[in-house]
DNA sequence: GAAACTCCTGCAATCGATTGCATTGATCTC
DNA sequence: GAGATCAATGCAATCGATTGCAGGAGTTTC
């Protein structure tokens, strides 16, 4: 039990076919360069011997781990649990496997440093928007690259490769469905602003506002962390208030269903008094009640570009010295929780 | 840029303090092996030089990779992704990493292999109940043992360690907080059942029906797949009958969700007109409306302590031959999806 | 029939960290 | 003061796969 039978080595393999252990790695690795019989031999044995590829002593002598790390601020989050799914799917079909970490300790450099400049992971894909740029380039070393791709919501650094939604557009484009359905006071339910800059969908946001001349008052924009319980806090907040919006721009679905829950027990039901719109059309936004109108982002496709793209990177396939930049668009997904203003108040 | 510089080896630090390559490992793994000065001039030079160990070469040389491997069903299920932040957070403090995989292809052996018996992880918990115990056995080997934790909803083979909530009894005592309420018609949305032998959840409604004595009906019960969509479509169904139950227990939250959405589209209102309990109690149980009674279970105790088992079997604090087995405790939370009966009646 | 090729395979070095054993110098014991 | 003991360090083998180089066998060419 607690001595596992060694497993079978290349060399095993090479002795129970009566060949060499260089050609067994070339039966693997580049078929076309071995004898017809040689190959079938070597195949057998692989097979009788049940072995399989010591990957530790593969990428000690490759350099490659074929592995890429994730960071993630919370794979509790529905929001980033998709595209971690869809990162998994894309790298398995590529032979990568995925390493997953979370926001630990206080000094990202060096939990990352840990991680990957130790020959763990050979690229980052970075879903975390509060690591600041700084840090990574810290993380990646003077001399060296460090292969990195980032998808978050701001619009990072222009020196590095993005997969990201324009969270600009998007914002504004909720903003204008709720101008569109009548609302004058809008209020807006912002997510975390890193290094002090308003984040992307925050700024979108102020621009509709502005744009369509409507009133902006301070205490009609309150900043969550795209927590349920921020969107509870919200939703105490607007409905303590004496003048309050008739919509709100929630950045995010997870904050609209706490503000929308806490406003109900306040008596302020959505969408006949309020109406809410949300921001990434996670799975309960079609199945809460209301079901939720939402700025759906591409969560899978986020994802899987994400991870092909640094693969992409990893692999050379990539030779531009210029950032790879994809930009996704979201869509704007109107279901219950906005009403027309005058059809609401009727209501 | 394609040319990241190069990692400073063990090697490079022993140069830089004048020391052997041996002393320069022992000051890292055995610190107390080595002299004061040796120490420092060492320690210093790994700080100077930027060292940081090759993660390869030392799982080759040990044969141990430091890191777990987690297989889910979908991580992209809530109740799956606050499990695994608890296990990723739990092997961070033990200086483990996590590997992660879905669901791939149809051979569930040949890739759980290809992870770890390639000296990728060192272990596996396993979150899938739907991987049959034949195959695990297998990975395994004939005489080797594979490092396995499983935690899943079922009771497991008896000879694996788990760490499992006592679903039996959990389903028990929500279809017993149905019975409190004063329901008799009691309705069932079942999770799937691996080799057409059913899950602990469905046991657990059974035998409260039959101890209780109520009326059980072929088509009261409804089998799932924990999907919100499936708790669509049992909602369609429980909506079409003529003789309704008056309330159900659903094996998971989304089910619970999915069915009160789409009960709601025929006009029967939850609790109104039909009570319905969940089990699991996800992040937006609390928030939906209404807000969902449920079994809650301790997803982060489920990760936390699956991950801190299999670390200290990998680690051999267990010599215990016997398997470990943990059973952890849910609880019920009342909250608004289910109402006496003769309250929701005259409501 | 010999030079020039091609094709297949093996030898041996390499990747970087670890550790049993050997060595050195110092301290201790009687 | 000689032998024993001990602490500190270095030597060198090892983990398993890969690959440049070289050699042997077979084939082609003139």
């Amino acid at each position: 039990m607690e001595n596992p039978k060694k497993m079978p080595t290349i060399q095993d393999v090479a002795r129970h076919a009566n060949v060499s252990a260089a050609t067994v790695s070339r039966v693997l690795s580049s078929p076309e360069r071995v004898s017809k019989a040689t190959r079938e031999r070597v195949t057998n044995s692989v097979r009788e011997t049940g072995y399989t590829i010591n990957q530790a002593a593969r990428t000690l002598r490759l350099q490659r781990a074929k592995t890429i790390l994730t960071a993630m601020p919370g794979i509790g989050n529905p929001f980033y649990s998709t595209i971690l799914d869809a990162v998994i799917k894309a790298a398995a079909t590529r032979g990568y496997g995925v390493l997953v970490t979370g926001r630990l300790g206080d000094d990202p450099a060096r939990w990352l440093g840990d991680y990957f400049l130790s020959n763990r992971a050979d690229g980052l894909l970075l879903f975390d928007g509060l690591l600041d740029t700084r840090t990574l380039h810290a993380v990646a070393g003077d001399g060296g690259t460090l292969p990195l791709v980032a998808a978050y919501d701001e619009l990072p650094d222009p020196q590095i490769n993005s997969v990201i939604t324009d969270n600009l557009q998007a914002a504004e484009r909720a903003v204008q469905h709720l101008y569109d359905y009548g609302h004058r006071k809008i209020g807006h339910i912002s997510g975390p602003s890193r290094n002090t800059f308003p984040n992307e969908r925050l700024i979108g946001f102020r621009k509709a506002i502005f744009e369509h001349r409507l009133e902006s008052r301070d205490d009609w924009v309150v900043s969550g962390d795209y927590t349920m319980d921020s969107g509870r806090a919200a939703g105490h907040h607007f409905a303590g208030l004496k003048d309050r919006p008739t919509a709100i721009f929630s950045a995010n679905d997870e904050m609209a269903i706490g503000a929308i829950a806490t406003l109900r027990q306040h008596g302020i039901e959505c969408p006949r008094d309020i109406s809410i719109i949300g921001f990434d059309d996670i799975n309960v936004a079609q199945n809460y009640a209301p079901a939720l109108t939402t700025m759906r982002q591409p969560r899978e496709d986020i994802g899987r570009i994400a991870a092909e793209t640094l693969i992409n990177i990893l692999e050379g396939h990539v030779i531009n010295p210029a950032p790879v930049r994809v930009v996704l668009q979201s869509d704007l997904v109107i279901r219950e929780s906005t009403a027309r203003i005058g059809a609401a108040r009727s209501g």
